[in-house]
DNA sequence: TCCGATTATAAACAAATGTTTTTATTATTA
DNA sequence: TAATAATAAAAACATTTGTTTATAATCGGA
């Protein structure tokens, strides 16, 4: 990303700082008399030069639409209460509220997120605890080893998934349970990430 | 939270949409618009509205400061890479980027929140594998039982704590660790969440 | 010393935007 | 049936806001 200037950072700083304080962007006459500048000229120019330079985003003649670029987007995932085999799994309607998630590096396309909440022991030893939050990305297809969700008896389970000889086996991460082994597996999605609160 | 018209509603879900897609906030001439209402002054209403019932926030004739009030609050959490005893922790320049932790149910003074990356298995059976992010609250006070952040030989480390006898103990969650003893700990905070990234 | 980058101003215009006032229809409820 | 809540409109007004144009001071490096 191309280097800014002392005060190109400065007058950055501060659109950043507002749209965290406030939750949207200042004007153009707001940047002017924080940042003790004459002329909304120069402000104008200022705003332009960040945008050039990949820092802001604005829509042009729209009042208010400056926005920092954000490389660490946040999704707001619903998470999914019961899951019944038929329905609409996904349906907005049927969620048990959302839980904030910004991934590390990676983008997802966001309406293809769902999170779960875990119940029982059956993945302690992959350190995914009874109450954890799973963050899921859709997809019916998944590779040795992954962590998945899948749809067993009309019930979300979270298992790590291996194709063998032409079968699937579901593996529980605890001794205590036995693997899963089914000709069809329904694939809700990969684990991607989990949260727990203390 | 006072019920909502379906109306209402309708005009509520367009706005928090509309944040979310661009950024911003609509004006009342797009909320207008998308709504097929056919003036303003409809609009200007339902606004008032949604603000008195606590769902939307708004500044006084500044366009486009409309938010849906969010209850559920997002901590930009700095991870902070070397700690060292006697140097300023928590200096900001000092840290390995940031990951973004919004809390379920309560709220947190924002800069009392600090991130660690795990390095070890001494907490596999709590549910804290090597690599995972600690979500981290400073403080200087601790209850048995919790999982705490404290300073060991120059190093941050993550233990259950123990209050014995007048002195302490540092327990680590994986049976091929011992305990650590000790008659002083300087405690950094207490582990208020656990993020793994897959 | 000249040049370019950086920083800055004044003045005006056009458009977008929030706001007020006054009035009306429809469906529900007491 | 009368009262009330929900929904809606028209028209104007006052501000706020983005944008353009033309001009200038300062400073470091070639």
């Amino acid at each position: 990303m191309e280097q800014l200037t002392p005060r190109e950072k400065e007058i950055f700083d501060y659109i950043t700082r507002q749209f965290e304080e406030t939750g949207y962007s200042p004007s153009v006459r707001d940047i002017r008399a924080a940042m003790g500048i004459g002329s909304t000229a120069t402000v104008y120019n200022y705003i332009e030069k960040l945008c050039d330079k990949g820092y802001l985003r604005k829509d042009a003649s729209k009042s208010r639409s400056l926005r920092p670029v954000d490389d660490t987007p946040v999704y707001r995932v619903p998470v999914i209460g019961k899951v019944t085999a038929g329905s609409p799994i996904f349906a907005y309607e049927d969620n048990d509220g959302f839980v904030t998630f910004s991934p590390e590096g990676r983008r997802f396309n966001s309406s293809s997120l769902f999170a779960l909440k875990v119940r029982g022991r059956s993945m302690i030893n992959a350190g995914i605890l009874d109450g954890d939050t799973v963050i899921v990305e859709r997809c019916d297809v998944a590779y040795n080893g992954e962590i998945i969700v899948a749809l067993i008896d009309d019930e979300a389970t979270v298992k790590t998934f291996y194709a063998e000889d032409g079968k699937f086996r579901l593996q529980p991460e605890n001794d205590e349970y036995e693997p899963i082994f089914t000709d069809h597996v329904r694939i809700l999605g990969k684990v991607v990430a989990s949260i727990r609160y203390y």
